[in-house]
DNA sequence: GCCGTTTTCGGCCCGACTGTTTTCAGTCG
């Protein structure tokens, strides 16, 4: 079993001793463990034949054993027990809205509810309303719960929610009733989707609150089936929430002194949250949305402190400013302690553009308009990577065509030079892992990135040695998306990641970040074991249009999440640097015939 | 279930909002 199905199976396993009543700190025990183990860059097999299951931070006795079993056997006897007692239906009513573990017991236990269509039922004909603790409001919610999840995942694309923060954000200022506007939580972060947005209003007098309320109410959608009222899903003093073009908005209103510790609180993430107040706690400091409290009043008393940035806060906890992107509870707060945070790559880092499409076979530009944007950006070089004969839907080049496009690279880099356009191609992975050009004709090109495009749906142990296959073949340069995914329309193909990335680091090819936004593939937490095994990562935009300069900013973005720094990413190097770099792995290639 | 700058037992982040209650439990982030 791979990491990332064990995280799975202890999540799962939270989640259903939530459901039998279980102490929420033994759940949470679970919970932090599945985190740990996803985040984790050696496979778990390896720890535990080498007796280190313990070191895992939160791993004891009792995880250790079921880790190991999972290890072992790819099942664990806690979880079929579970799995046994717990209906699984209650695990859908455990995601609704306003339903928690709680809840989701007292409908099964008392009205032997264990389905959403049951559920669905028992509300419609009043059943609901009459246990203790629900209500008629608690059978209305329930109901818009049930048919919001079916109707929605729930998840956005970060683009598309970035652009509807970003309409809310300039609502709230044009009212001129805010100093400060900020986009915080998930968005700030950088996840590649996301449930909803936080947005942090900061008020300059108590006088604006009634009107800033009002304000956000108005722009939520109209509800549904319900003319006349708004899709509001709370409103109070200093929160309001509501649902704009289906997407929740949450919005804080506070007050400006305490705007830094808001928006630290409001950017999260829980865990990051929870571990920095916890050490807060230990150094005998209080930290809230409002204020730091506590702290070494000489005569006991409690004194409140209202940073001025989110660097203060941090640095009176005795820590570095952590970047937002890696507030995840990863291992950043002890990081920021010991002032080891790594020094992210920046989008000014980027000197050139991977994995670009033109006219040639399905981009919107022509070599020469991109060449031209190229420059207009500052970028040094480009590496142009056209389909290749297999994808004829995306009219793939022929040999001839690719002999063609050579010469008109050569004469583009004359007209232009020291501006270089790097000759490539994006070359389909076959269903054998075979690249599907002629070795003579992957030999006369800089680069060769290799994807897969057909054969989608393949076993996993198949579609491993497919993607492994393809990367000992010393043309390769760059492995592309791998995994194929499509993000809230297509799961990705399974395949052993951890073989996948043993065989780059082997072999010495690079991993691409796709960093289109539906795609983001691989995620940030597979690019950072990769860094870690010292693979090298090439932020690509897999650039179709124009669009695809806004995606390297995204890429930049995930890559930071992922701890990168300009030195693990392969574009960040200069026109000489990645010369040389496309050199050595061809002079490689000689050595090894 | 885990863990120890005060701890091997007794804690485990902290506050807002809602609905069902007459003071608070449950849920959420």
């Amino acid at each position: 079993m791979e990491n990332r199905e064990i995280a799975a199976a202890l999540a799962l396993i939270a989640v259903y001793k939530e459901l039998a009543g279980e102490n929420a700190f033994k759940t949470r025990a679970f919970e932090n463990v599945a985190r740990a183990v996803e985040g984790l860059a050696e496979p778990l097999a390896a720890l535990k034949g080498q007796g280190r299951l313990r070191e895992i931070p939160g791993v004891g006795e009792s995880i250790a054993g079921v880790i190991a079993e999972l290890v072992d056997t790819g099942a664990s006897a806690e979880l079929e027990k579970l799995r046994k007692e717990i209906p699984g239906g209650l695990l859908e009513i455990l995601e609704l809205q306003g339903v928690g573990p709680k809840k989701a017991r007292a409908l099964w236990h008392t009205l032997g509810i264990t389905t959403l269509d049951a559920l669905e039922e028992a509300c419609r004909s009043g059943a609901v309303r009459e246990l203790d603790g629900f209500g008629a409001k608690s059978e209305e919610k329930i109901l818009a719960a049930v048919e919001f999840k079916r109707t929605s995942s729930g998840f956005f694309l970060y683009d598309r929610a970035y652009e509807l923060a970003g309409e809310i954000k300039e609502r709230i200022e044009e009212s001129g009733l805010c100093p400060l506007v900020e986009v915080a939580g998930s968005l700030r972060r950088g996840k590649d989707t996301v449930k909803d947005a936080d947005i942090l209003a900061v008020f300059a007098s108590e006088e604006s609150v009634p009107p800033l309320r009002k304000l956000i109410v108005g722009l939520a959608d109209p509800k549904p089936g319900k003319p006349g009222e708004r899709d509001v899903i709370g409103e109070g003093d200093t929160k309001v929430s509501v649902r704009r073009r289906g997407l929740q908005v949450d919005v804080r209103l506070i007050p400006k002194k305490s705007a830094a510790c808001a928006l630290q609180y409001f950017t999260g993430s829980k865990t990051h949250n929870t571990q920095l107040r916890s050490l807060a706690k230990a150094l005998g400091y209080k930290v809230n949305e409002y204020e730091i409290s506590g702290g070494s009043g000489e005569a006991g008393e409690k004194k409140s402190m209202f940073p001025e940035s989110e660097e203060d806060l941090y640095r009176t906890l005795g820590l570095d400013w952590v970047p937002p992107e890696l507030r995840e509870g990863e291992g950043e707060i002890e990081a920021a302690r010991e002032h080891r945070l790594p020094r992210l790559v920046a989008l000014s880092d980027f000197r050139g553009l991977i994995h670009c499409h033109t006219t040639g076979s399905d981009g919107a530009l022509s070599l020469g308009e991109l060449v031209a944007e190229c420059r207009t950006r500052g970028l040094e070089y480009l590496c142009l990577s056209d389909h290749s004969p297999s994808a004829a839907y995306a009219g793939g080049l022929s040999p001839e065509d690719l002999a063609r496009q050579a010469a008109e690279v050569e004469a583009l880099n004359k007209a232009h030079a020291p501006f270089r356009i790097f000759h490539g191609t994006e070359s389909d992975i076959r269903a054998d892992g075979s690249l599907d050009y002629p070795a003579a004709v992957l030999d006369r090109l800089d680069f060769v990135i290799g994807a897969v495009h057909s054969r989608l749906v393949m076993p996993k142990a198949e579609a491993t040695e497919r993607l492994c296959r393809a990367i000992a073949d010393p043309h390769l340069t760059i492995l592309a998306h791998p995994s194929g995914r499509l993000l809230l329309q297509r799961e990705g193909y399974e395949y052993d990641s951890e073989r996948v990335l043993a065989a780059l680091a082997e072999h010495g090819v690079a991993l691409e970040h796709n960093c289109h936004p539906a795609r983001f593939d691989p995620d940030w937490r597979l690019l950072k074991k990769a860094a870690a095994l010292g693979i090298v990562v090439s932020v690509d935009p897999d650039l179709h249009s124009s669009d695809g300069f806004d995606h390297l900013a995204l890429g930049c973005l995930m890559a930071r999440k992922a701890w990168l720094g300009p030195r693990h990413v392969l574009n960040c190097l200069s026109r000489e640097e990645i010369d040389e770099y496309f050199k050595k792995r061809k002079e490689r290639r000689r050595v090894r015939r």
